[in-house]
DNA sequence: TTTATTTGGTTTATAAAATAAACTACTTTA
DNA sequence: TAAAGTAGTTTATTTTATAAACCAAATAAA
């Protein structure tokens, strides 16, 4: 009845980064910030870690004289981030 | 846009139990223990914890000489679920 | 009958996670 | 040139989740 949920996914900054890169060719660091009111010590660790997990894919630039991080979302976190909303499901459907 | 989520709710065992406490009038320990397949142990830390957050009411009986252990929701439980239930799908619907 | 084993839990200890605070390196503005 | 801002990272602390150990009573097995 209740499907394990990813514990990568479950965390809510985690989910609302892959929400947002879900949705978008790509987004930095800057505007991944902004959006989930973060502070920058936890979306960088948490970025790390949706990288390690295949999840995403960061790319480092130079724009201009300062540095850019770029974020993507991979086939492997679409396909994650669609499981795990399949799982909640379970969860959260009315019954 | 990414409401705060309830990280009371916000946890796999927690959000199972309230699930299923959500959709009926009341259940044992024994029966959120095998429907979660929890451990005792960590169903006996989140019951605790969401007793203390008024989500559920917790009655101790006893059926002849075993100990029994009643859960109910709330009525400020079933709002704190529905009102976690809404903020999550801020996170998860298709954008 | 006394010794396992099971039931229904709680308590305590450990591991993992989230978060905040401090820091780095560089740039821009006053 | 000193102060403040940008774009982050690293480290330390707090909080959580989980597992392991334990307890008390009941039941089953030797």
């Amino acid at each position: 009845m209740f499907q394990a949920l990813d514990p990568l996914l479950h965390s809510e900054l985690r989910l609302a980064v892959m929400s947002i890169l879900v949705g978008v060719e790509q987004a930095d660091f800057v505007f991944l910030r902004t959006e989930t009111n973060a502070t920058a010590g936890n979306l960088s660790v948490q970025l790390d870690k949706l990288q390690k997990a295949g999840y995403i894919a960061i790319e480092k630039t130079f724009k201009g004289k300062m540095p850019r991080t770029v974020c993507r979302i991979t086939p492997a976190g679409i396909a994650a981030f669609e499981a795990y909303v399949e799982a909640l499901k379970g969860y959260i459907d009315a019954r």
